[in-house]
DNA sequence: CTTCTCTAGGTACAGCGTACGTAGAAGCTT
DNA sequence: AAGCTTCTACGTACGCTGTACCTAGAGAAG
């Protein structure tokens, strides 16, 4: 008795309805581009912002390898699955810690003009920024960083180098070069803070390496005495050089 | 009855002879102060070279994060746990890769004595090497790099821009800062690359970002023609800055 | 009110670095 | 030559990781 007159294609019935769609066709891979919230469902219990701040207070507290997603979920009072609903992968996680450290720039409402001070200025303000956060500078150097902040970060060195008249392409290569070196010499710290227990036996290996006469160059240059050692002064003799390049005409003409 | 006259002390039977010495009581951490062979016992089956070659090979065809003790173990023929008697950590066999790899340079037997033309050669020739092994750059930036290969680099850079007149320490920054501009570009080369798939999403991402109003500058240099993008050329203009750097008088005097 | 979507969370799995212990080979000492 | 010592090889096991998958249940949309 044909009187069941669903709509739904009496027809075929071995066609069951199919799971319509089990995982939505795409989901943008950049978190930026998921909204943080769709509307629908229960009120998310924590933010992009309490979630990127905990995994901050982690990292600061023990470094970047502390930070699991057990361990957030943890700092969170969260289930450690639950974490999957606000960040779909680890990576994004990253990329939340690196906007939200990013945030932390306090940025000149307007470029003063001088291009060399403004730079100065905005390369002390990074280096304290990688110094109270040791484990930014690895993902600087490791992600894209184009999260909200770190596109306020960019448009502020654009306008900051715009009295130099070199076109924007010029001045975003001149950027990499700029931060490059900052999160380099940060990194370097680092590494020289974590080595300072062998520190030691490095100052025995280097020296006795040296003195092996395989590397001569490298031993007159242990011989001579150069400048003085203070990584602050280091990083303003370098960062000297790196305005002078940026501000050099361009090489090509 | 006492006849047992064996020497082991039989007055003090609750004290029977302690562990000699359990552990040696200081073996260096640094891998190139460690013997790779000590003379005793039977011969090792691998060297350490070729085991920081069959990790290479590992990391150039899946990666960096591809290497384990497990699977550099199993490309060895060898046991994991017997892996650990050659590299004491982990963090000693990425060493024995840096330093590995580092011997891929093929440096002239001596500068040519222009300066520009020297460092502009090295700095393809890393390039080159960083683009042959893309996990190259993180461990170059990640370690001290201090192997003998990496020390045979430094000293050959010593060598090049001796004609500078710079002192040895100011020498050596300028190495960091010529280094790290080349690691940083190869490393940018591969999250580019590595995102190429996303490249799209991430080009209407910023497209909107820049059109949000709330980045001026980003907006305007996205809307005026730059330089050509061409890669190479990127890196050649950039070099261009660092040599101008490097061969700029000392900023202090 | 029904339906659908979203959230919270548990369980489970493969893989990681590596501590530890055992068995046996090879050089040094006697 | 014998024995002691030290090294190598390797299996087992532990705690940790990221995350696939599943079950409930909350709450907005129709």
């Amino acid at each position: 008795m044909p009187s069941s007159n669903s709509p739904s294609s009496p027809d075929q019935p071995e066609q069951p309805p199919p799971p319509p769609r089990p995982t939505p066709p795409e989901a943008p891979e950049l978190i930026w581009l998921r909204p943080e919230r769709t509307g629908r469902g229960p009120r998310p219990a924590h933010s992009r912002d309490s979630i990127a701040a905990a995994a901050i207070a982690i990292a600061d507290a023990e470094g970047l390898e502390a930070v699991s997603m057990r361990r957030v979920a943890a700092a969170l009072g969260a289930g450690t699955m639950s974490l999957y609903n606000y960040v779909p992968k680890k990576e994004h996680l990253l990329d939340l810690m690196l906007d939200a450290a990013t945030a932390e720039y306090r940025l000149p409402p307007a470029p003063s003009g001088d291009v060399r001070a403004d730079l100065a200025s905005l390369a002390h303000e990074q280096l304290a920024l990688f110094r109270r956060h040791p484990w930014l500078p690895a993902l600087v150097i490791a992600r894209p960083g184009i999260g909200p902040n770190a596109l306020r970060y960019t448009d502020h060195f654009l306008a900051v180098t715009a009295p130099t008249g070199l076109p924007g392409g010029a001045r975003m290569e001149a950027m990499a070069l700029f931060n490059g070196f900052i999160c380099q010499f940060a990194q370097y710290e680092q590494t020289a803070a974590a080595g300072a227990k062998w520190q030691a036996e490095m100052v025995g290996y280097l020296t006795q390496a040296a003195m092996s006469g395989a590397y001569p160059n490298l031993a007159q240059a242990f011989a001579a005495p150069g400048p003085p050692a203070d990584p602050d002064q280091a990083f303003d003799r370098t960062l000297d050089r790196v305005i002078h390049a940026i501000l050099a005409p361009t090489p090509g003409g």
